[in-house]
RNA sequence: CGGGGUGUAGCGCAGUUGGCAGCGCACCGCGUUUGGGACGCGGGGGUCGGCGGUUCAAGUCCGCCCACCCCGACCA
């Protein structure tokens, strides 16, 4: 545990997010380039992700399963924009116990092709339908450039795979999805996403069309935080997944997918994130409070330990930790939870004793303004009231941070300028031409077409050309 | 794959003209400390990325190789 400052985001955003990961022991670099270790820290925060989207996920009428890690080579191919999407960035078997393969295993990158093969043989009749399932698991893809949790060659997440018997059901599954996502990030999370549909060029390959839920990082950098896939019948069809309808048709399935993974972790850390370290939101928090005691002599421990203790069991209902080290002074201690993004430390010390209180910091506060002082009495109503404030007021102040930094473009110099320290929301007519071209100009890139907007029309900020969409450019993770 | 850079203790680095491999942090022990990142004393830890060459002598000079990082193309 080193003492010195964060280098702070200002300085260096990209500095301070990889050693506030490894600071907080949230996650460490693998031996392999580009695969990382997800510490024990990091692994309790996507438990509680798990969680609470799984939760939901069955809510939703979904049920977990399992398919296997390796696929044949021939399944991707069966798709053709899913295989030119994926080829440049599989990891190939080749060799297995000692013999060369009959045919190469691909390690999976997603599991649509494995899972529509399976698909195609358990549905045979409309009454099969629909299937919902989702699978908690890691995928791999060899990708150039990787950060921690935002691109790692191997990552973890889950994936939905529905087959519904009509394009409707399909459609409506994948925006069900969607908010559950945007649901779960927002209110979970506190990251107030933007969900919307992508371009043709951002699409998933071999979707007929993809939407995620986009957020705005402190850097004001956007990051795709999930997605959810409407894939028409386009792996129906190249794996067969066929059913006979009520009036004694063959039918094709139409099928969706829809996933959100470990990146979710670092759009958490580069939301909420300060110079101080991680500000984690209290509902995911692995520890939501932190008991510090306070004691100079060993009869001031005496007197404060039991009190702590007693502290730590009246707040048994949250995740609470008592921090009893002994080799390490509170100020150390301070610095240590705030790094870790704790929502709320309580101190107890032989001043707050003798007066009968407890002293409680606020992590989203820092500094004297997040302290007070609470009454011994129920003390886990008090807890809970202030967790509680403390999530809203991470929403908010993320909230308008993102409504701060964007802006409506209405010509191109103002978009090119918009997205250097920002969004820019404007009218786009569609065509890839377009979208490349502000991306050769400015790095940004079409982040979705929100879902919500106001029906007005216009005219493409690139083109000129009539548009009838407003879409948010940004520069992306 | 193109351009640039770096490899010396767990991490960050210094190492001069080729001459006993060091510093800070972290780690271990003892003591004093503890309300915002404590201090003293003592200690452990090295295939100097690898292979080869030059030399009485190589972390240092030369050659080849490898790995990693940064900038591009690619991307949940």
């Amino acid at each position: 545990m080193s003492t010195e400052k964060l280098p702070t985001r200002s300085e260096n955003y990209s500095e301070w997010y990889n050693q506030v990961i490894q600071r907080a022991e949230m996650a460490d670099y693998a031996p392999v380039r580009g695969c990382m270790v997800v510490r024990p820290y990091g692994w309790a925060l996507w438990e509680n992700i798990q969680q609470a989207l799984d939760r939901r996920f069955k809510e939703t009428g979904h049920v977990n399963a399992a398919f296997p890690l390796f696929i044949p080579m021939s399944f991707l191919e069966k798709e053709k924009e899913h295989v030119e999407g994926f080829s440049p960035e599989l990891a190939i078997v080749t060799i297995g116990g000692g013999e060369k393969l009959e045919e190469p295993l691909v390690v999976r990158p997603t599991s649509e092709t494995i899972i529509g093969y399976m698909y195609s043989k358990w549905i045979k009749s409309y009454r099969d339908l629909p299937v919902l399932i989702n699978q908690w698991g890691n995928v791999v893809r060899w990708e150039m450039r990787t950060r921690l949790f935002l691109r790692t060659l191997e990552f973890y997440w889950q994936e939905g795979h529905t087959a519904h018997s009509s394009a409707d059901e399909a459609a409506e599954e994948t925006m069900r999805m969607l908010n559950v996502y945007a649901d779960f990030a927002i209110n979970e999370a506190a990251v107030p996403v933007l969900p919307g549909r992508k371009s043709e060029a951002e699409k998933f390959a071999g979707a007929s069309a993809s939407f995620s839920i986009e957020a705005m990082m402190g850097d004001t950098r956007a990051l795709q935080a999930g997605t959810s896939h409407f894939l028409g019948q386009n792996f129906a069809k190249a794996f067969d997944i066929q059913f006979l309808d009520q009036n004694n048709q063959l039918e094709y399935c139409y099928t969706t997918s829809w996933g959100l993974s470990t990146r979710f972790i670092g759009a958490i850390i580069m939301t909420h994130g300060d110079d101080q370290g991680l500000v984690l939101p209290p509902r995911l928090a692995p520890i939501q409070v932190v008991i510090v005691p306070i004691f100079r002599t060993d009869e001031e421990q005496s007197r404060i330990m039991p009190v702590a203790e007693q502290v730590s069991r009246q707040l048994a209902a949250f995740r609470v930790k008592l921090d009893a080290r002994s080799e390490v002074t509170p100020g150390f201690k301070f610095n240590d939870w705030e790094m870790r993004g704790v929502p709320l430390r309580i101190e107890i010390g032989p001043k707050d004793v003798d007066n009968g209180v407890v002293t409680a910091a606020r992590r989203n506060q820092p500094g004297k303004a997040g302290k007070s002082t609470l009454p011994m009495g129920d003390l886990a109503a008090q807890v809970a009231v202030i967790l509680d404030e403390i999530q809203a007021a991470m929403l908010a102040k993320a909230t308008r941070f993102r409504d701060e930094h964007i802006h409506p473009a209405d010509d191109y110099a103002s978009l090119t300028q918009i997205v250097q320290g920002g969004w820019a929301y404007a009218f786009w007519c569609g065509s890839a031409d377009c979208e490349a071209r502000v991306k050769e100009d400015t790095k940004a890139t079409t982040r979705c077409i929100p879902l919500d907007q106001r029906e007005e029309s216009g005219r493409c900020v690139v083109c000129g050309q009539p548009a009838r969409s407003r879409v948010f450019f940004a520069r992306a993770y």
